[in-house]
DNA sequence: AGGATTTGAGCAAGCGTTTGGTCTACAATG
DNA sequence: CATTGTAGACCAAACGCTTGCTCAAATCCT
């Protein structure tokens, strides 16, 4: 018997931030996909923070305590005592906590969606492609950038209605890409239920994974792969 | 194709109170579990709250606020509004914010954990009793109790350190009823994967219905209840 | 020297909650 | 039949505290 962690309702029931230990990397999706390598070129580029700046210090913090205070339970003073600089000072680099929140969500589904298409990229024949979706979609949620993906999944009430929009945009490219796979994968008889129905399934499946799943655990991010693709094609080989 | 409803994104969007249509029942999972009696019966004892008392109605009335606006977000002013009590007043009924919140959840579980015995009792065979594991918890989440359900599971953080471990033993109770029918339906090869790791994914699917799935769309709770069976067996009849 | 950054005091608004009192319905009393 | 007692429901105002955010002055860095 595999060993996946206390109850789900017990595991969210702290508030202590846990640093809990990352995923390792999948092979199946793809060796670099999950590594420095595309991070590093977007923070080059200037799409994302740089985690060295004091913006890129604040933006994760701020993800971090979004992710196990509550976005709304965090105030500004947290912030500033878990990064070492003053509540007032916060405003130096952001205009206010709603655009903190936002740029969390915003760099996350930017970081997200770039892995997404560069893994497909690399992905050959349908079978490997619905893998890939899921693989993607599980390190998201429980990799490296799982506390800012959980925010956005969470927080998303929250977010001012301008920055909604926006990275609705963002959003839906990303479920067009699912959607699109998906389609095919039932043209060729692979999937148990219509593309969309499954969609919402799987997403809310994967949502809750951090809420029971543990790096580090009997089971691994490979395994927890393994058994999305089970639920998407029916299939234990 | 089904129309199932926007995007879940912009599903959640809205902070509106929507008067959703309520899930018609499903008569393959008895038909008298989902009818008044159970409620009634529940009320005479004092286990749950009259709705039709000014108790009552603060509790349903938050219940809705919870769902839609989130319990932070909701201010016992707004409470006071939607009721036409006075601010104040509200203490009259409740000891606290937080003991409304306790309420809500309490009361939703121990109906729905009710429901769940007595469906299960009406299913003979593994398989019909499976569908019923379903077939209640969608409702619990989509039907007349969803508004609390939902509360119950995306507002946990935000109760008090002993009304969680009260809950917790409903909720624990609740948990037990699934492994132990899932470790059932393994034992006969039913399922797909391990039922503790099934049980996790499938809780998170149907946690997640209430931001796209509305009844009286073209799929119904019964149409839903047929693609999480699917799911957890990966057969699709 | 001068722009970028940090500081710390502080504001206005909103929050859950408390308080002291009134209103109404109804049963007991004289 | 009129009066009093009682208890639940509700009201109006305000209290103490926390929040996101501002700002003028001080400090740092190149």
């Amino acid at each position: 018997m595999l060993s996946v962690g206390g109850s789900p309702v017990a595991r969210n029931a702290g508030h202590a931030i846990e640093c809990d230990p990352i995923p390792t990397v999948s092979e199946r999706a793809g060796p670099l996909v999950f590594s420095e390598e595309i991070r590093n070129e977007l923070i080059e580029n200037g799409s994302i923070t740089d985690p060295k700046s004091p913006r890129g210090v604040v933006l994760n913090t701020a993800a971090s305590l979004f992710r196990h205070k509550g976005y709304l339970q965090t105030t500004v003073r947290d912030i500033g005592r878990e990064t070492g600089i003053l509540p007032g000072s916060i405003f130096h680099h952001y205009r206010s906590k709603d655009e903190i929140l936002r740029t969390v969500m915003e760099e996350s589904i930017i970081l997200n969606l770039t892995r997404m298409k560069r893994a497909l990229e690399q992905s050959q024949g349908l079978e490997a492609k619905l893998r890939t979706l899921i693989a993607v979609e599980l390190y998201a949620t429980n990799g490296e950038t799982g506390e800012a993906w959980s925010v956005m999944v969470g927080e998303w009430r929250n977010l001012s209605d301008e920055a909604k929009a926006d990275i609705l945009k963002l959003r839906e490219e990303y479920e067009g890409i699912w959607l699109g796979v998906l389609q095919q994968a039932q043209a060729e008889g692979m999937l148990t239920m219509e593309p969309d129905i499954l969609r919402k399934l799987l997403a809310g499946a994967m949502h809750w994974t951090p809420t029971w799943f543990r790096a580090g655990g009997g089971l691994s991010l490979d395994d927890l792969t393994d058994r999305v693709m089970i639920l998407a094609t029916g299939r234990r080989d």
